[in-house]
DNA sequence: GGAACAGTTCGGGTGGGGCCGAACTGTTCG
DNA sequence: CGAACAGTTCGGCCCCACCCGAACTGTTCC
């Protein structure tokens, strides 16, 4: 019945370049053809074709505004299959291809925006934290006083529309749910623009500001620095 | 990083008689090889094959017992997973193949098992039920006080192990989240022991009993019917 | 032991997916 | 207008995924 749907959704994400597209788009941004094709290291025509057929297969959407195409995920939906697609493929014992590519993981272990919320250990941390505040019940939903004590201290209200409060989202690397939907994307908004975080380096990576560590610590009880958490 | 990881997993998926085996498998249950390979029209070494290629992708399990072999899915993520893989593609606009086939169609859309909790209108009319009732929360959580409810009136207690108590799940007929986890296998198995529901033909189709459909009225205070919900 | 059964291995045919270079279209910018 | 740029279309190459039939291994049952 539904299998058809399953095999070609699937299909558009089973292939290495696009699953390098879907990758960079991780990280919420709607990206040109261009810096896809060199992100993913292929030529033009070919990203070009890739490009199609995850728009054609629902996952992403496509903005073209004067020569430029513009590619991004489609919905947090997308982004949230994608991450547990990662999740689920079997851990490999760390390819250690070059002290670059080691410390670029190793930043984005640390800490990285998944779409529009915060992975990494610290997305974990956070949600660790929040849930001993009470803000967080074990299922990561959020109570309603949980929501009261958000928008007081991070900028609220929270805008949610259509989209769920809270959801759980598991990432590959810490294999540990962390907060996303409308919450998760808020609270990341609102610790950028705080400058309590800030992008680190070209990628998804994101690193806690001296600042940052400092008032983190406070507002959530618990420990943080810059290099990591704890 | 890990665009490597969403390749292999989505290509294993990517395949018209890899996804009817999934499809098969989301009943939750070991099917020998030779039932998939009669279930998905193909021979014994192609289902092998393919067997294969799923479990080195560690989305399913294999129990060898004597001459037969047994394909189970790995675990419920592996499950969530599938079905949200599903609900991604695009609608399509009835096949509308036969009477026999819109019967089935119709029948899964009604009730049907997803994995170990129930899924389709039955499963999304339970879980709005179950919320009106204070038993689950808007994003699905259960109360503390939603536990106890269920288990003094649904065969309590409620084993959860390493689980998550309450997953959302988002199923392709409904589009709409229904209550997983170990709470919603919770619920599907008291209903099956009461016989309030029961299997309806081979697959994964679940209706509601004449009794099931008085008793599940009385205790979730909606109307439900055996033909359908509403 | 022999027959029936479940599954695997092997070889081979076939189609399509994925990639590129070259040539083309359409946009921007000076 | 012309040059530079972003993206697309086309043709062609190559390899691998997919499938099957035939033959084989191992198990069950009488």
């Amino acid at each position: 019945m539904s299998a058809e749907g399953i095999a070609t959704t699937a299909g558009a994400l089973a292939n290495g370049t696009r699953a390098a597209f879907c990758d960079a788009l991780l990280d919420g941004r709607a990206w040109s053809l261009s810096e896809l094709a060199r992100h993913a290291g292929v030529s033009m025509p070919t990203a070009s074709e890739h490009a199609t057929v995850l728009v054609q297969a629902g996952l992403c959407r496509e903005d073209r505004r004067g020569r430029s195409r513009y590619i991004e995920l489609a919905d947090e939906r997308v982004a949230a299959c994608i991450e547990e697609l990662a999740s689920l493929a079997p851990h490999r014992p760390a390819p250690a291809s070059g002290l670059k590519a080691v410390t670029k993981r190793e930043a984005l272990a640390r800490g990285r925006t998944c779409y529009d919320h915060l992975a990494g250990r610290l997305g974990v941390a956070v949600t660790d934290a929040l849930r001993n505040l009470g803000v967080l019940d074990e299922t990561l939903a959020v109570s309603p006083e949980g929501l009261g004590w958000i928008e007081r201290n991070l900028d609220g209200p929270v805008a949610t529309g259509r989209r769920p409060l809270a959801r759980q989202c598991l990432d590959w690397t810490e294999r540990r749910p962390h907060l996303a939907g409308a919450a998760g994307a808020h609270i990341c908004r609102a610790l950028f623009e705080r400058r309590w975080i800030r992008r680190a380096g070209a990628g998804r990576a994101v690193a806690v500001t001296p600042e940052g560590a400092e008032r983190l610590a406070e507002l959530l009880h618990e420990p943080f620095s810059t290099r990591g958490i704890r």
